[in-house]
DNA sequence: TCTTTTTTCGGGTACGTACCCGTACTTAAA
DNA sequence: TTTAAGTACGGGTACGTACCCGAAAAAAGA
């Protein structure tokens, strides 16, 4: 522990003034771009700032400043499956990583089976003051009309989880859903040589904007680019929009035995637990089973063996980084890579303890 | 963007100077256990702190006391593979995130051929009064006298990459290496249902203590526990200490002529691309491949499909945790989990370019 | 030339905490 | 009782930056 630091005296705003031979208060006034300073002296400050490669002290600045800034998070509740918890989790451990440089949170959680909730909190957000958004855009239509109203005011936001292409987002943080799609069929072919393989969708509903649907084209892409003479599946599909359990093994169970062949299930999304029920129950453990998400009662399947691989996009990372680069952006000023795809974590039952919570 | 930060008057010191009826100077000396406060005064002044749950401003702290921590980085340089490269990009990256709070880093880079450099640099870190250090304790021996003196000087360690059982130190930061010996058992009876599998060790010195050791006995801990009657899958095994390619393409070639029913092929570190070098020459690229680590050359057979797994132990992260949790627990005050052990990622062709750099 | 307006700038205080220094008060020694 | 040696505490300044306010200088108007 040493005192006396060490650029002391090499950097900072003082030092700055003092070869410009100009006080701290014009200096002050060229980082921040406010007039009242001639042009002469501008250029000198800035040209001394670019020399000794000034950068402000965050700490003494935030001090300084008693800025509040205010972020919005809105994203579903965790009610339908507890998927979204991870992300609010990860919302809520880079919130009190920047809360101490004086920033607030205010979270909006609406409900994935009812649209008008979405939209009522979207207007309190609007009519709100906040600085910037961080947002699921569960509704794409919903969404578009959001984000738009967001751009008019100038508040910048942030996608999570899924993307709304054309959007001016300052960035989104998710997953490739169509790259995504392309592993789950590299690893089914990896233990299938040949047969068919059932590709199935469940949700309450599907349009054809419906990110489950990107996975998909990336599963076919794969199945169908490595199709070769000696090694042949072909990929049976269902949509299932009634998603109890019940609804979903009769679904499932009709398939199955249409097409006795099948080997393997790919389930584009976290109800692959119901699918799993219906399996274990009917002992056909053998099939290989695919899907997404490391909530709670998929990780029992994978556990016990009737799921053979999940598929991890990082739920928690994705709400950390979603505030986390909202305030890098908004409060530190840094740039933003538009896309930030998480990795795809391949999941199994051997590996499943580090990837939880 | 609003003014007047909401805690202002509530939390604080001064609000605890207030209440206890006392200066702000007292209020410091409790807080920081210095001597000078009389007992009831420090009982009265501690239970106000409890109430209203102070939380001293770090940024004011770290600017008021112009405090500098000294942290050292004793860890391989990448001359040898470009694996370590990784971790030293992590802890650049983390050095910058906490640099401002008054962090100064020094990295010492050893040669993973040269134990000597190791000790010598040990040496050198011992009399440079530093606060912290991070280290990769390669040669165990070594290790276990560095940490030994570090203890003695009381200066907290955090280990990456491979753990030293039974040292004191304030974490571990790296994957679980049975475990993740364990995976590419899956992994590869996922592909493999029966026949024989070749694992190969190579490193120049494999003593007891070797961490290669650890993933083996997870490796045949899977496969052994998995093998029933209609699959049966048995372990070939080779140690290579003389680690060109030549040797290992010469050594992996016996063992395959020998045994040709080998279906697969597990390397226990990232010196799979040898291996992957001697498959591709002679269009043996049908045998599953697994090995470890995304370095360029082994993501490039991964890509055209002599490799079949990569196994990630997230390198830069661990390098990035590392510093961080000395950061947390040397400057925070934060507890620290004495095992950090890093998500064990599988890498195929589909999912690579997430995991890159 | 003398005002008035505008531009350009510096002094000084504040942010929340750390810590030096000085003082009043207590206790023990003379 | 006087003196010395603590003990308990408060005042005040500093950290690096932000920003208010007022003053000097320059420009514009008269």
């Amino acid at each position: 522990m040493k005192k006396e630091r060490a650029e002391g005296q090499l950097s900072g705003v003082k030092e700055i003034a003092r070869r410009a031979g100009v006080s701290i208060a014009t200096v002050d006034r060229v980082i921040h771009n406010r007039k009242g300073v001639s042009e002469a002296t501008r250029q000198r400050i800035n040209e001394i700032i670019e020399d000794i490669g000034f950068q402000p002290n965050i700490l003494a600045s935030r001090l300084a400043s008693k800025k509040t800034n205010r972020f919005a998070v809105l994203i579903p509740n965790a009610s339908e499956t507890d998927y979204w918890e991870a992300p609010r989790k990860g919302v809520e451990r880079a919130y009190q990583e920047i809360k101490q440089y004086g920033i607030q949170l205010e979270q909006f959680l609406f409900d994935l089976n009812d649209k008008t909730t979405f939209a009522k909190h979207a207007t309190t957000i609007l009519d709100g003051d906040f600085d910037g958004v961080v947002l699921a855009p569960s509704f794409v239509n919903e969404a578009r009309k959001f984000t738009a109203a967001c751009e008019s005011r100038k508040i910048p936001y942030v996608f999570v989880n899924s993307d709304v292409p054309g959007a001016e987002s300052l960035a989104y943080v998710g997953p490739h859903l169509f790259k995504s799609g392309r592993l789950a069929g590299q690893l089914i072919r990896f233990g299938v040589k040949s047969g068919k393989v059932l590709l199935v969708n469940i949700s309450r509903e599907i349009d054809a904007y419906h990110h489950l649907l990107r996975k998909e084209e990336g599963f076919r892409s794969y199945i169908n680019r490595t199709n070769k003479k000696n090694s042949v599946i072909h990929i049976e599909k269902i949509d299932i929009t009634v998603t109890n359990d019940k609804a979903v093994g009769e679904a499932v169970g009709a398939v199955l035995e249409a097409h006795a062949d099948v080997a393997a299930i790919f389930v584009t999304n976290s109800r692959v637990r119901s699918v799993a029920k219906y399996l274990r129950k009917r002992r056909k453990n053998k099939l290989t089973l695919i899907g997404y998400d490391l909530i709670e009662e998929n990780i029992g399947y994978l556990t016990e063996g009737t799921i053979d691989f999940l598929i991890g996009q990082k739920p928690e990372e994705q709400g950390y980084l979603g505030l986390m680069v909202l305030f890098q952006a908004v409060v530190m000023g840094k740039k933003i890579d538009k896309e930030q795809y998480m990795p795809i974590d391949i999941i199994t039952r051997e590996n499943v303890e580090f990837y939880k919570n």
